[in-house]
DNA sequence: CCCTCCTCCTTAGCAGTGCTAAGGCGAGCT
DNA sequence: AGCTCGCCTTAGCACTGCTAAGGAGGAGGG
């Protein structure tokens, strides 16, 4: 039936996975389709992957990577890097429709991942953060984020009228409220105040 | 086949479905296991529910309601009653397996939750708030504790050994980092603490 | 040159999912 | 008595993840 057959891998049936998922997002993305997006049958995949839980693995461990910053630059803060790595990995998130909930659900601690946590760790430790106190502060944000992304990508449209709501909240709504990136940010640099090594 | 029918009710179903829920998991929930549960074939609950999302929608809103702390007490500051609401929402999601997924995914804004919220931000203002910063800080709280459980109870066992985890991660984990509730108020108190009026 | 092995893919099909269409049973009103 | 209507049943559809079995085609040894 196709012509082309360059030979599956791990990697490109990832990335093919990625590319439909911003056409038919999370739900929609069937074994069967990403199949056939790939000129081939659905059990083909089942050689590559035990799973489609494993498949979903491999993406989330792939928006992940995505989301490296770098280790904290010369005259960069611990703070302003906290804030650059919290601001990466919502980007990283958004870049991928449902890529919180692919994350959320499937991040698995992998070996590049660990290494990356791992070097982080340390650059706040070479900060003057204990090595516990990193690890729950790294920790904190990305559950931020995290919970953050989820709930910004999961966002019904719809919803009650903006004139059903009651006082308080309406005037929250209408001073500002809509402006996701601000409301991001206030969370973010509020959590980051917090902290301390 | 089953001899009580006391009449199925849309709370009656959410509350099997969120006793059922403990057996199966959220996985596990389907709409022919829930009808079976309670002694009826599944189309019944579409009399109910238009769909099963409906159904979720519920039990998310059940959850949410099981986490009202009421306004803050006499004495208490706005700083210790942010800390206890988000204990109380960490612990009502943790109260439900998969508690934590089933409010992300699907929490919509009902009537009941847009009067808790209401009469929050309105006690936040009180404590000398604007509305859109006390908005901003109940969203933020929130989304943290959203996460934090959702990886909370997502977490799947095996994962690498702690033999094969590097320096810095390994003296964080054996100086207390398997302790969740520690964790969890790391990053609550680092929020609230980052937080003025 | 042929034969075999092995990698990667195909066809066929199973158990289970959410959901719909159509009908039936019984309580309550007229 | 007859009728309506709320609530449930039986039957079945389109779809899901996944498995079993087999087939095409190149690699490598005899």
């Amino acid at each position: 039936m196709s012509v082309n057959r360059p030979g599956l891998t791990r990697q490109s049936i990832i990335e093919a996975a990625l590319r439909l998922l911003k056409d038919v997002g999370l739900d929609g993305l069937t074994v069967r389709r990403l199949a056939a997006s790939l000129g081939v049958q659905s059990p083909a995949l089942y050689w590559h992957f035990r799973s489609k839980d494993q498949l979903l693995d491999g993406m989330a461990d792939e928006i992940i990577r995505s989301a490296a910053i770098g280790l904290p630059g010369a005259g960069e803060t611990w703070r302003q890097w906290l804030l650059r790595g919290g601001r990466a990995y919502r980007s990283a998130l958004l870049a991928h429709r449902d890529g919180a909930r692919i994350v959320a659900g499937f991040a698995v601690l992998t070996d590049t991942s660990i290494a990356r946590f791992e070097a982080e760790l340390s650059a706040m430790v070479a900060a003057g953060f204990t090595p516990l106190g990193a690890f729950r502060t790294i920790k904190a944000i990305s559950q931020y984020v995290n919970g953050f992304v989820l709930q910004e990508q999961t966002e019904r449209a719809g919803g009650p009228e903006l004139s059903a709501m009651p006082p308080t909240l309406l005037e929250a709504l209408v001073s500002g409220g809509i402006d996701r990136d601000a409301e991001f940010e206030h969370g973010l640099q509020a959590l980051i105040a917090g902290t301390s090594p």
